[in-house]
DNA sequence: CAATAGATCATCT
DNA sequence: GATGATCTATTGC
């Protein structure tokens, strides 16, 4: 196991903790993408004894948003993301990596917000089993395809309700650091709009400077 | 450092 | 049949 890379690195979650942790209600999701995106920065990603705060997410819009899968309308791929909030909608990627998003808005309303990068704050000797190799704790969960390769989130959980598990989001002592804004990563409408949000200096994101596609 | 190739497949045209 | 909300390893400067 490589050594804690970060002087804010904090001690990992007993399980105990972690069957504490209070699930968010299915009313934190049902706003505007945006204020999803905004507010679930800090909360914990819970999945059997793995966790991790949420530090880096993207907001999608709907039908209005060329770079959201939702532009294409309902398909049975997207068909969760026109139902309840509160869900997880998790799709395939590149052939190879599972994405993992929040669905927000009213019914009806096909927003979600992706989430981008976690800081792992349990279950780091698993996460870093399912990982391989990795050079510092930070970078087990620092991409849209890293956590859920860390967490074990398949698409096995499409669906899901976070607020009653497997998989859930929940809520933990607030977060203390500032919400950075920059355009979204590895798409290629839209490209300036600002929806993706970060915790400002947390070494978990997955690029920190902004670079573009 | 930056740029690029290759892996690999569900989904939609 | 082409594409993509990615990642890793490798090459090149």
């Amino acid at each position: 196991m490589p050594d804690r890379d970060s002087p804010s690195w904090r001690d990992e979650i007993s399980g105990r903790q972690l069957a504490r942790l209070k699930p968010l209600p299915r009313k934190f999701y049902e706003r505007p993408s945006i204020d999803v995106a905004r507010s679930v920065l800090g909360k914990i990603l819970v999945l059997g004894e793995c966790a991790g705060r949420i530090v880096e997410v993207e907001a999608y819009l709907g039908e209005t948003d060329r770079a959201a899968h939702a532009w294409h309308g309902r398909t049975p791929r997207t068909e969760v993301l026109y139902g309840a909030p509160g869900r997880a909608y998790i799709y395939l990627i590149y052939g190879m990596y599972e994405c993992l998003n929040l669905v927000a808005e009213p019914e009806n309303s096909p927003g979600c917000v992706l989430v981008r990068a976690l800081e792992p704050v349990a279950g780091l000797a698993r996460m870093l089993e399912r990982r391989g190799t990795v050079a510092r704790p930070s970078q087990l969960c620092s991409g849209p395809g890293k956590l859920t390769r860390a967490m074990g989130i398949t698409r096995e959980l499409y669906g899901c309700d976070l607020a009653r598990g497997p998989l859930r989001v929940c809520e933990p002592e607030s977060h203390s650091g500032e919400i950075e804004t920059s355009p979204r990563i590895g798409i290629r409408h839209c490209v300036d709009w600002p929806l993706r949000f970060f915790l400002r200096g947390n070494p978990c994101v997955s690029r920190p400077l902004l670079a573009r596609r």
